[in-house]
DNA sequence: AATAGCGTATTACTAGCATAATACAGTTAA
DNA sequence: TTAACTGTATTATGCTAGTAATACGCTATT
């Protein structure tokens, strides 16, 4: 069973989409594995403090692009192959990190004091 | 007058938000200065094809970080120090890079590969 | 067979973002 | 002085995110 043991609710994103990221994250780490089993959505809602309805649409979007699928009466399980792993893996972080160099250039910042920044805070995190 | 020319809409934040960081960014960057002119709420909403209000929005939120200053039927100005500078300098570096570094962490992402992700995908931006 | 839990669907409500259409008072320049 | 432009304020509408309360049919387990 997938945990959610590490995920805190932030503001500023909607709450699916930020369900929807923890599972693609999860994958990629190695932590979710193919096959594993979803928490049913009254259950994650109950956890989260969340209306069951939020949950069913993050549900609904990765079902949507493959990464996970469902059965009334028995629950959700994760469905991903490799390619599809190296897939997630790519639009994660070419999207996150092309924001940051996208906005690090519009501030002027160079390359090596972006890479001196992107060090310091990692060890402070 | 401060140029809103390489200025374009996004969708996933809200414009008011998006017109107070692109003021922030262009602080930061140099292309901003203090004492410069912001344009006419009714001009930047013509400008952008944005409502008036939400201009009005984001010029009043600017307004409350001192970084503006308004006076009826006559315009707004930019009011902003060195030592404002360094702090929203500091404000979006250090959000910006926190939340990447948060994010490769869950990924299991190492700080080198982090570091060569960011190198490669710069250059290609 | 019955019950508990599952996914799914619907309707109603609130809050925030954005638009639309005005209106009013202060400043500036012709 | 008057006309144009400024910031400011108000009311109404539509859309999305999220909550709330149900309801229904399927599956697994007892």
């Amino acid at each position: 069973m997938i945990s959610f043991e590490h995920f805190t609710i932030e503001d500023g994103t909607p709450i699916y989409s930020q369900i929807v990221r923890h599972i693609k994250q999860g994958i990629i780490a190695g932590v979710i594995h193919n096959r594993e089993e979803m928490p049913s959505r009254r259950l994650l809602s109950a956890l989260l403090g969340v209306n069951p309805n939020t949950i069913q649409k993050a549900y609904r979007l990765l079902e949507e692009e493959g990464i996970i699928e469902s059965q009334a009466g028995a629950g959700s399980w994760v469905t991903v192959n490799e390619q599809q792993i190296g897939a997630i893996r790519s639009q994660l972080l070419e999207g996150d990190v092309g924001v940051l160099a996208k906005s690090m250039k519009q501030m002027e910042i160079s390359k090596v004091e972006a890479v001196r920044l992107l060090e310091d805070i990692w060890d402070r995190i």
